[in-house]
DNA sequence: CTATTTACCTATTGACAAGGTAGGTAAATC
DNA sequence: GATTTACCTACCTTGTCAATAGGTAAATAG
C-alpha cells in the first residue's frame, strides 16, 4: 500500500473543511463525527498539516479549525505527502530516511522503479483539492 | 510500499534467466549467489511463478529453471502481481481479498484511487521484461 | 477568576505482514 | 544408490498500522 489510513483520513478532513467552510472554525469533533473517524486517532494525524501551514489550529470555545488556502490551491499530493511521510511505491526509490538505493547507478531496475515513482508523483500532484470535491478525475 | 522484496526479487530472477539462458536449465542456487539474495527465500516465492507458466522447474541432476517465453513477451506487471499478490495503491481499490470499498459508489476520494490504480497498472503492464534489460524505460 | 472548550502531546497496545531461517520430502539424473 | 535439484511446511524476529488512553496547555464565555 501507498497510502494508509492516515492519508486517507487527512484526505477526508481536507474535504470536509472545504464543504462545510463558513468563516469559522470547525472543531475536530465535529469533522470526526460527521466521517465516523475516531476523534484521538485524528488528533495524531493532523498537527503535520498544520504545522507545515495547510491549516490552522485554534484553541478554546470557538476554536478548531480551518483551510488556509482555497480548494483549488492544494495539490492532493502535498496533503498525502506529509500524512504519510513517502509516496515511493518501493524503498529502492524512498528519500525520506536517506534510505535510497546506493547501487541504483548500476541497477537495472532503478530506472523502472524510478519513473513509476514519477508516474504516481506526477498524477498525485496534478490532482488538487476541488478536482476531488467535484468528481473532477 | 507497492512493491516488496518478493516482487523485486522475482523480477531479478528473471532478468537473470534471461540474460544466462543458453537452452539448458540453471540451478536456483546459482541465480541465488549472483544475485545475493538468500536461496531459501527465493524458493518460496518461485512456485507461483511456475504454477502460472511464466518459468518451468525441472528437478534433478542438471535440472533448474528455464523462461517458457521469450524476454519481450513478459510483462513487468504479470511478474509483479503473481508474486505481490495486489499492486493495489490503497485498501479501497483491493479486489483481491473481495476487500474493496463497499461504500466506493459514495465516496468521493473513490475515482482518485480508481485513476491511480489504473495509471501503475497501465505503466506496469506496458514495459516488458526485455525493455527493463535494455534499459528501454 | 473560574469553568469549559478546544487543540495538542506522549505512551501503550493488539494485530498483522515483511523478510527471512530451518528442516524436511519428492523427483530426476549419474 | 548417491547426489542433485525443486518443492513444501513451519517457525521466528522485527517493524508498522490503526487505534486507544490519558493527559497538558491555550483560549474563550460567563
Amino acid at each position: 500500500m501507498i497510502v494508509s489510513t492516515r492519508g486517507r483520513y487527512a484526505l477526508r478532513v481536507m474535504i470536509d473543511l472545504a464543504e462545510n467552510e463558513g468563516g469559522g472554525y470547525i472543531p475536530m469533533a465535529t469533522v470526526a463525527a460527521r466521517q465516523g473517524i475516531s476523534l484521538k486517532y485524528l488528533e495524531q494525524i493532523l498537527p503535520v498539516l498544520t504545522k507545515n501551514g495547510l491549516i490552522e489550529g485554534v484553541h478554546g470555545k470557538g476554536g478548531g479549525y480551518k483551510l488556509c488556502r482555497k480548494a483549488e490551491d492544494y495539490k492532493v499530493g502535498e496533503i498525502l505527502r506529509l500524512t504519510e511521510g513517502s509516496l515511493a511505491p518501493v524503498t529502492c526509490v524512498d528519500n525520506t530516511a536517506g534510505a535510497s538505493c546506493p547501487n541504483g547507478a548500476h541497477c537495472k531496475n532503478f530506472a523502472l522503479w524510478n519513473k513509476l515513482n514519477d508516474i504516481i508523483n506526477q498524477f498525485l500532484f496534478s490532482v488538487t483539492l476541488k478536482d476531488v470535491i467535484d468528481g473532477n478525475i
